[in-house]
DNA sequence: TCTGGGGTCCTAGGACCC
DNA sequence: TCTGGGGTCCTAGGACCC
C-alpha cells in the first residue's frame, strides 16, 4: 500500500523569527507583508486572538498593541535560507521526498516499516538542527495525507503527527474536516458544495453523483474526490524545479503617476525576472506587463493596464525583454489614472519537454514532408497555428510551400528555422 | 491614509482552418 | 460558387495554493 507523508512546517515565518527571539515561544507572533500591509503569517496564539490570515494591518494595528501581539516585517531572504536547510534534512532522512513550497514537502513512506517511529525521529531532527516545529500528517494520497497534517495541528493529543492508514480512521478524520478545509476546495467552491448539501470531507467523498461533481468542480474536483477515497490522481514530483512562468509585481507604497516612472519600476522588474530566468537556463517566448489602479479605493477611477507580447525569438536578455515591456506599457499606459501597483510575467518558455521532441521522428524522408512537419512544430513552438506561408530557403530566398490544398499560412524565415533546428539537434 | 507576492491548472469561447 | 461541421489553437479569466 502506498503511503504519502506530508511534513509541514509551523507558522513557518513566525517560527523563524522565533529562533532569534526564543523568548517569543508561546507568545502570540505576526509577521506582515510587503510594506506591511497584511498578516501572511499567523502563530496559534495570535490565531486563537482572532488574527485572521490577509488581515490588513492598518485595521488590527490597535489591536495588536492591546493584546502585545508581536509583529515583524518579512525577511524572506531569511526564510528562504531557514526552508533550504530543513528541506535539506528531509531529503537525506527520507528514501524520495517532493518540496512541494517553501515550508512543505511530501515524502513516500510506502517502504518504511514504523512510520510513526520514523515521523517522530524526523521531527526531532528538524527540531533540534534548526529550531523549526513541523506538523506530520500521512496517508494513502496527498490529499488525505493534507487532512492529516491539519488534524496533527490540531490536535494536541497527537503531538504533531497523524497517520491515516486505516479506513476507519479515515472516516473519522474526513468527518471532521469541514469542505472548506479540504486541499483544492476554496471559498467559491465551498459555497457551491455546501449548496448541494455538502458540508464535509467524507461528505464529498461519498457523493455519489460524480457526474455532477465533474460538471460543477471540474476535472480537478473530480480528481480530488478521487484521492480522498485513497486512489492517487496527484503523484510525488520530484523534479519540478523549472517554473513554467516567472513573475516579479509590486505594490508601490505611494502611487505611481507618470508613464517615466511606471517605466522605471517595470525595468526593474523585467532585469529581475530575467536574471532567473537564465539562472533555471530557458529561453521565454512570451512577456506580460500589467499596472493597476487601487481596487480598494473606490474614490478614484479604475484602470487594468494589461498587454502581452509574443517573442519571435526565445530571449532571456535582459535589454531586449525591457525593449518588449515598454513597447508594451507605451501602448497600454493612459494619462490620469493612480498606479498602485505593477509586475511583470515570462512564460511559454524555450525548453520544455514539448519542444524538446525530434523533429524527423516520423521517418518518411521526402524534403517536403520533413519540412512540413518542422513548420508543424515551428508554428506549435511560435504558439499561433498561423504563420502565414512559409519563405525557407538559401540566400533568404522565399520558398514556398505548397501542401496539397494549396494552404499558405505557413511561414517563416530560413534564420528561424535554423535556430530551431539547432536547438533540437536536427541532423538536415 | 494604509489591503503581499509568486505560482499552477482548468475551461469556455473565439478565431481560424479545411 | 455554395456553405457547414468538425477540429485545433489560443486567450482571458476563474479558482486555488503557499
Amino acid at each position: 500500500m502506498k503511503l504519502i507523508a506530508l511534513v509541514d512546517c509551523n507558522s513557518f515565518y513566525c517560527s523563524c523569527e522565533r529562533i532569534f527571539r526564543p523568548d517569543l515561544i508561546n507568545k502570540p507572533v505576526v509577521v506582515l507583508s510587503n510594506n506591511d500591509g497584511c498578516a501572511i503569517s499567523r502563530t496559534t496564539e495570535a490565531k486563537a486572538l482572532g488574527i485572521e490570515m490577509g488581515a490588513p494591518y492598518f485595521k488590527i494595528k490597535k489591536y495588536c498593541e492591546l493584546k502585545k501581539i508581536h509583529i515583524f516585517s518579512t525577511n524572506f531572504s531569511l526564510y528562504t535560507d531557514i526552508s533550504r536547510r530543513v528541506m535539506n534534512i528531509i531529503i537525506e532522512e527520507s528514501p524520495s521526498a517532493e518540496v512541494y513550497s517553501v515550508d512543505e514537502a511530501f515524502i513516500d513512506v510506502s517502504g518504511i516499516k514504523d512510520i510513526e517511529e520514523f515521523s517522530k525521529r524526523l521531527k526531532e531532527k528538524i527540531y533540534k538542527k534548526t529550531k523549526i516545529p513541523v506538523s506530520i500528517g500521512v496517508g494513502p494520497t496527498k490529499a488525505l495525507a493534507k487532512i492529516a497534517n491539519n488534524l496533527a495541528k490540531k490536535s494536541k493529543k497527537s503531538k504533531g503527527i497523524v497517520i491515516l492508514k486505516e479506513k476507519r480512521l479515515q472516516d473519522v478524520a474526513l468527518a471532521r474536516t469541514p469542505v472548506e478545509k479540504i486541499w483544492g476546495i476554496g471559498r467559491a467552491n465551498s459555497e457551491k458544495m455546501n449548496r448541494l448539501g455538502i458540508k464535509t470531507a467524507k461528505d464529498f467523498r461519498d457523493y455519489k453523483n460524480t457526474k455532477l461533481i465533474q460538471k460543477i468542480f471540474t476535472k480537478v474536483g473530480l480528481q480530488l474526490q478521487e484521492e480522498l477515497k485513497g486512489e492517487i490522481r496527484f503523484g510525488l514530483d520530484y523534479d519540478i524545479t523549472k517554473k513554467k512562468e516567472i513573475m516579479c509585481s509590486r505594490t508601490f507604497g505611494s502611487t505611481v503617476n507618470t508613464k517615466k516612472d511606471l517605466k522605471e519600476s517595470v525595468a526593474n522588474y523585467v532585469s529581475d525576472v530575467a536574471k532567473k530566468i537564465r539562472d533555471q537556463g530557458s529561453l521565454c517566448t512570451k512577456i506580460t506587463v500589467f499596472a493597476r489602479t487601487n481596487p480598494h479605493n473606490e474614490e478614484v477611477p479604475q484602470y487594468y493596464m494589461h498587454g502581452e507580447k509574443k517573442l519571435t525569438n526565445p530571449t532571456s536578455n535582459t535589454f531586449k525583454l525591457i525593449e518588449h515591456a515598454l513597447e508594451i506599457v507605451e501602448l497600454g499606459y493612459r494619462e490620469g489614472y493612480a498606479y498602485k501597483k505593477a509586475g511583470v510575467r515570462i512564460s511559454n518558455f524555450y525548453g520544455e519537454k514539448e519542444y524538446q521532441i525530434d523533429l524527423f521522428e516520423e521517418q518518411e524522408s521526402e524534403e517536403e514532408k520533413k519540412l512540413m512537419h518542422v513548420m508543424d512544430k515551428l508554428n506549435n513552438y511560435n504558439g499561433n497555428g498561423t504563420i502565414k506561408s512559409l519563405a525557407c530557403g538559401l540566400n533568404n530566398d522565399a520558398f514556398k510551400m505548397n501542401r496539397n490544398h494549396k494552404s499558405q499560412r505557413y511561414t517563416t524565415h530560413w534564420d528561424e528555422l535554423m535556430y530551431f533546428n539547432q536547438k533540437t539537434n536536427i541532423k538536415k
